[in-house]
Formats: structure tokens, sequence, C-alpha cells
DNA sequence: CTATCAGTGGTAAAAAGTGGGAGAGAGTGG
DNA sequence: CCACTCTCTCCCACTTTTTACCACTGATAG
């Protein structure tokens, strides 16, 4: 599905590049953007994101936690169609959650894709690059375990 | 269904715009608007409306709370039929309750739609975000696993 | 060297948001 | 009970923003 990573400029009018690798996986299908953990957002195709909404949406308002999980996970949610470029708008909100200035890179996280300032991806990758090699030890053991 | 956060100035007239993208799901349908959570309101499609009656109308008076709860949220009802451009009048006690002034904040969240005063949101937003990683990270795990 | 494909910037048309005016209806006073 | 006034609602017109499309440039591969 979605791998790689790839660095644009959003552009004055806030558009933002879907690679083209990953466009031939998204033909005309639309696309929901949201906050994502780690100061990312996080981009659904449209099938993958009925999934998120359907067990979200069976928790009963009356109950807190959830209550604020489901304010934030969908005021935060947008509906994107590429235009005939590859291009979307992220709107203005999501750019400041995300702390995204005009460097911006995508990764392709198998089934969904992030969105980064280069800015905090360069120091997330540092930082993990660190103990990359831990948790693949630890990962492969499980596996090899199982 | 709603997704998004939309900011919008009241006019002097009291009318607040529906945001373009809800409109499509709510033509011709009638909006029921009352007290939420948080000192924001609760805005619901009428189909929706019901289904929250229902659940509500289960729960015996006989309990206080419940009690409670229930009078502040029916009590506080009032339908809306949005005008030709799609612009509401909320009731003033509602807005006070919400404490609005003349910027407001309108956040999608799944099936139902939340009215907040820009203050209270941007203070609800700032708090909450911090706890959102941690409930956020179980979720979205859960869903991927399936 | 050429052709194709990905990325960039701009323009025009459509849609959304804003403000105002007229008419209907409710309320009040004579 | 009628008439006048004020408020509220509905609709029209203008402005601004957004979106969809088009054309160019640079890079890459054959």
């Amino acid at each position: 599905m979605f791998y790689g990573e790839y660095r644009y400029k959003i552009d004055h009018k806030g558009r933002v590049v879907i690679p083209a690798k990953f466009r031939n996986f998204l033909s005309k299908k639309k696309l929901i953007i949201t906050r994502g953990l780690e100061k990312c957002l996080f981009l659904f195709a449209e099938d993958n994101w009925r999934k998120q909404e359907e067990k979200l949406r069976k928790i009963p308002f009356t109950k807190g936690s959830p209550r604020a999980f489901s304010r934030l996970f969908f005021s935060g949610a947008t509906l994107c169609i590429p235009d005939r470029q590859g291009r979307i708008v992220i709107p203005p909100y999501l750019l400041a959650f995300a702390q995204v200035k005009e460097k911006i890179v995508l990764i392709g996280v198998s089934d969904r894709i992030e969105v980064w300032s280069e800015k905090n991806w360069d120091a997330y990758l540092r930082s993990s690059l660190a103990s990359f090699e831990e948790i693949a030890e630890k990962l492969v053991t499980q596996g090899e375990e199982k």
C-alpha cells in the first residue's frame, strides 16, 4: 500500500501534493485527514475511515473521556478530494496542530499516510533511529517466538 | 457525516451560519438545539434527536441525577429551521448558557454538531489535546487490529 | 535528444458567507 | 376591537473565498 518518505512545500494556497505513488491506490477515492499522534496528521482512505467512525459512534456521549476523544478526532477531520494534479487542501487548524509552516513530509505507513512538519519529522527520526535497533530486536524476537 | 471545525461571527440579528458542508446532510431536515456538556450546545438533525430522546426516556425518572439531566436537556431544546442562506437563530438563553458573545465555533462530531464560544473551545482544545495521545493510541490500535 | 511524467503557479468560475430590506405576524395601547 | 408599532422571518444581492481546471517548468527515463 503506502510506503516511503516524500518532501514537499505547501504553496501559498495551502495545497499539498499527494505523492504520485500513493495516487494509484487512491484513484477517485475520497480522503479523510485528521489529528494524529506525535503531532502529525493521519490521512485515511474513505473505507478505512468508516471503520474508525463506526466504532466511535457506538460510544454514548454521556461518558466523559470518549466524548473528549470523539470531539478531537471528528472536529479535526476533513474530507479531501484531490484536484487533477493530485493536491489536497489542508485546513489551517490542522496545519497549526501539526506545526507545519512551509516544509512538509508525507510518509506511507502501510494502510495510512502521515503528514508531518519537516522539522518534527527530522527530530522524530533522529530520536527514534537511536533506539531503532533495540525496538527492532524486541519485535523480531517476539515474532520468532510466536 | 459531520466533521471539521468552523469559525463564524453571530451577526447583529443573532443569526449563525450552518457550515455548507453540514447542509448537505440536513437538506430540509429540521434541527434541534439544546444544552450540551462542557458548556457547549448540541445540535441534532431531527432523526438523530429522536434516537437520543428514546435513550433518555428509558432511564427511570425515579433516579435523581438522570432526572436533572433530562430536565435541562429537554427544557433547553428548540426547533430551528435554517433560512435559505443556511442560517439559524439561537435563542438568547442558550447563547448565555454557552457563554457565546460574538465569536462562535461549530464542530462536527460524527452524528451531532456542537456549538461553542470561541473562547471556550480554544480552552477546551488546549487542555484536552494533552490527553489526546493516550486515549487515541488505545482506540486507533484497536481499530487497526480489528 | 526527446518524450513523458511529476510538481508548481496562476486564473476563472462557482460556491459560500455577509449584510440589508421588505413583508408578515405578534404584541400593545387607545 | 381596531390600529399602530415593533420584532422576527424570509429572501435578495453583493463580496469574498474556495475549488476546479489549465498551462508551464523541471526532472527522468528511454
